[in-house]
Parts: structure tokens; C-alpha cells; sequence
DNA sequence: CCGTATCCTAAGGCTTGCCAAAACAATCGC
DNA sequence: GCGATTGTTTTGGCAAGCCTTAGGATACGG
């Protein structure tokens, strides 16, 4: 046992803050191995490599055939990871200015070489901000999170009222559902319910068709 | 030719870096490659390794036992590389309170990771600091310094006077030196060298004696 | 309940960056 | 000027992470 307690690579952070927002944006666990190769943008046999050696490391569960559960110890490395990355997406946003999806992109290389004490100050600096640059939640340094977990507006009913917490979807859906009012901090009503889980919602008064991809990707709250 | 243009590993660019810095605090050129290998705690085949690959690609002159020398290019990274460094350091001194030494091992990581725009951004927020935690000049977007190279006092000669720039020394030294008025924005003279490279200089009208390690961590320039 | 499509696993390779050993070349001090 | 020290180069290896190929296991739809 000469190993090191903290000892996680780049990329072992980034498949188990893979899976950690998986599950956050709602997907159903066990995540399948194939949906972390997919957003990791690497092979499934990479993929797989990796998830053993993580499970075989006590970081998560692995059930061939199904997917892989974040253990204790992995989602709090997992939370870790999230809070630098949503950390520096605030300063870099508000700050510096830079646009949400760009913050996040930076802070994605800056959370693998921040110190936990430097996140704390940062946090400090910031004025503990509670939700990142695209509207998830900053855990705490416990890593436990304080502010609401966010729904997808797809698993929405006809005729409630939410908070847009998040937009994750790719730049070109964002600037679309940006451009009818669809952006974080802002409230919506879903008015009706498609056959496919497409959404027909209200914002800003104006009355909007969601595609089930587009409504996937808007992740709400009951109040922000 | 499929090569990016900017394409410099980590590792590529802490060896610029390095011998940037070195030929910065006073080495004479060409900086032989062990000081490389000591500098980066790395062996002596690894160093010549690298310095050859960096060489082909003209990043550097290499003159095979007298040393290497930065090409324009590898100037301008290293002075790139140098800059985000420096930025990040007075973010983490000035901002988030961390020691100088920790602020510039803090930052020695993040420097990797920040595309120049937001190095840009940084420096516009920071208020255009022209000297990083530990007094080092920061270059400027297009890789010049438009302050006064810094010169150790450890390489200041009898009878000079100097204007201290920066006081680079762990707490203890840096308290014990600051109580006889040793602190950046005092005018300082040597009035002697003695036989280990130590000082004995004058401060605020009082004589004091630097042995040469707190000398070398005295950075001056001829005025402030 | 069976076949197709997905997933798993093993084997072998590539790249980067590091290492040690060994043989050779050059520099420097005396 | 010569020998000891230092530097160079080649060879071979290791670890991490990714890849492809290929074949075996499972699951799900019809």
C-alpha cells in the first residue's frame, strides 16, 4: 500500500464527474458504460478499461450489462471536481466576463489542478455562490449540495410552474431556445404535453414548442 | 504539416519556461542542459531528450555541451507561459491570500490551462499588475516586459545603489529582513561583498549584513 | 425464444514522458 | 597534455490512456 490517498488522474476525475452529472441531470442509475464513452467522446472499450479500474479502486459500482453507481468514496471525489469547476465558471463568468459555456469549458482544466483550500478561499472570494455558471449546483467543501436538485422539463407535468435552473444543450440549441427566453433564471409553465414528451411551455408570456431533445436539456427547479 | 500551430505539451512548455527563468534570474547563455534537468528534478538523458525534440521543432538553439538558448518562438511561449503564470500568482496573493510561494506553485499548474484571452481578461481585472507575487516582471500580451528586469542584490557590486523591488524569501527571512527595513519600494546601497557572495548593506541610513541566500532572494532594479 | 444489436473482454499497438545502463565524446583542472 | 568529470547518445523499459480488431456474452424486440 505505497499509494496515495488522493491519488486521482486527470481522467479518472473526469470519468467520475462524467457519471456524477449524468445522474444529476437525471439519468437513471445505473448509468451504462456507453453513455460515459459517448460524453468522454472515447471508445466504449476505453471506456470500459477505465470504469473497471475505478470500480476495482472502490470509486463505483460496476454491473456489466448495466452501468456503473458512484460509490461514496467516488462521488465525493466526484463533488470535489464539481465544486472547483462551478467555482472558477462563476468567477470566469462573472468576473472576467467570459460566456457560460466558455467558463465552463476553462474551469474544466482549471478544477484538476485546484486545491481544495484554494476552492474554499475562491468560495470565500466569490461570496459562496450556491449554483455554477450553467445553473448546477455548487456542493458544498463537505461536498453535499444545499440548494434544490434540478428536474429535466420533460418529466414535467402539464400546467406546473418552474425556475430554469440550467440550459445543457450544445451552442446551437442554447442560442435557439435562448433566443425565445429560454435561459437560466428564468420562469416557465409547461401549458401541454406532446405525445412524444415534447413540451409546449410559456415563457415570458410567449407560448413555445419544445422537442423532447430540447426539453431533456432544460433542467428546472421549483423556485431559484 | 497537420500540426498545430500551438501545439506545446505541459511538459514542452515547462522546460521553455525554465530556461526562460533561468537565463531571467542571471544565468549566462547558453544555459547548459544538467541546470535544466536539476531545475525540473528530472535525469540528465530525460533533459537532453526534450531539449533535442524542442530544438528540431525551433524552440531552442542547442550547442551540444555548452547549453541551449530560446529561438523567438520559444521566447514568446515561454514569455506567454510566464505571463498567465505571474497573472494567476497576484490573483492568488492579492485576492485569495496565499503565501507568494504558494501562490506561484498554485499557479505553476494553472498557467497550462489558460488560453491567452483569458489571460487577457485576468490581467484587465487584476488592474494590469506589472509584477507577479514573487516580483518577477509579467510580460505583456505580445511577450515583452516593459518594467526594469529585476537583478538579485547578491549580484550587485560595492557602492551601488538599488531600489527594492521584491523580497522572495519564506516567511521567517521575510519578517526578519522587513524589521530592518528591508521591503519592497526602499531605496538600498551595498556598501560591501563579502567572501560567500554575502552583503552588507545600507537601509534607511542603517548598516545590516544579508547572507548570500537572503542577498539572492533581494530582487532590485535601478529605480522603482 | 431466437436473432440482432449492443455490450464485454482480451490482445496487441501507439504516443508521451519518464527512467537506467552502457559506450562514447568533450571539457576542464592540474 | 592527460585524466577525471561531465555531457551525449543509443538501447531498452515502464506506466498511463487511448486506440482497433476480433470474438464471446447478454438483452431485448418481434
Amino acid at each position: 500500500m505505497t499509494q496515495n490517498a488522493t491519488a486521482t488522474s486527470e481522467s479518472e476525475e473526469m470519468y467520475l464527474i462524467t457519471i456524477a452529472t449524468a445522474i444529476e441531470d437525471g439519468h437513471s442509475e445505473p448509468v451504462p458504460v456507453s453513455h460515459v464513452a459517448k460524453s468522454l467522446d472515447v471508445s466504449g472499450v476505453s471506456a470500459n478499461q477505465m470504469v473497471r479500474k475505478l470500480a476495482a479502486r472502490g470509486y463505483l459500482d460496476y454491473e456489466p450489462y448495466r452501468g456503473v453507481t458512484l460509490s461514496e468514496d467516488g462521488r465525493r471525489v466526484a463533488s470535489e471536481i464539481l465544486r472547483r469547476r462551478r467555482l472558477w465558471g462563476v468567477f470566469l463568468k462573472e468576473r472576467l466576463g467570459l460566456t457560460p459555456v466558455r467558463a465552463d469549458a476553462v474551469a474544466c482544466d482549471l478544477e484538476h489542478v485546484t486545491p481544495g483550500d484554494v476552492a474554499d478561499l475562491l468560495s470565500g472570494f466569490l461570496g459562496g455562490p450556491e449554483r455554477g455558471p450553467r445553473g448546477k449546483a455548487i456542493p458544498d467543501s463537505s461536498g453535499d449540495i444545499s440548494v434544490p436538485i434540478a428536474e429535466r422539463l420533460d418529466d414535467v407535468a402539464a400546467g406546473e410552474w418552474r425556475s430554469i435552473a440550467t440550459v445543457d444543450l450544445d451552442n446551437e440549441a442554447l442560442a435557439f431556445v435562448g433566443r425565445q427566453g429560454v435561459v437560466p433564471g428564468g420562469r416557465i409553465q409547461v401549458l401541454g404535453v406532446g405525445a412524444d414528451g415534447d413540451r409546449f411551455v410559456s415563457v415570458d408570456g410567449a407560448c413555445l414548442h419544445l422537442a423532447t431533445e430540447l426539453a431533456a436539456g432544460v433542467l428546472v427547479v421549483d423556485s431559484l
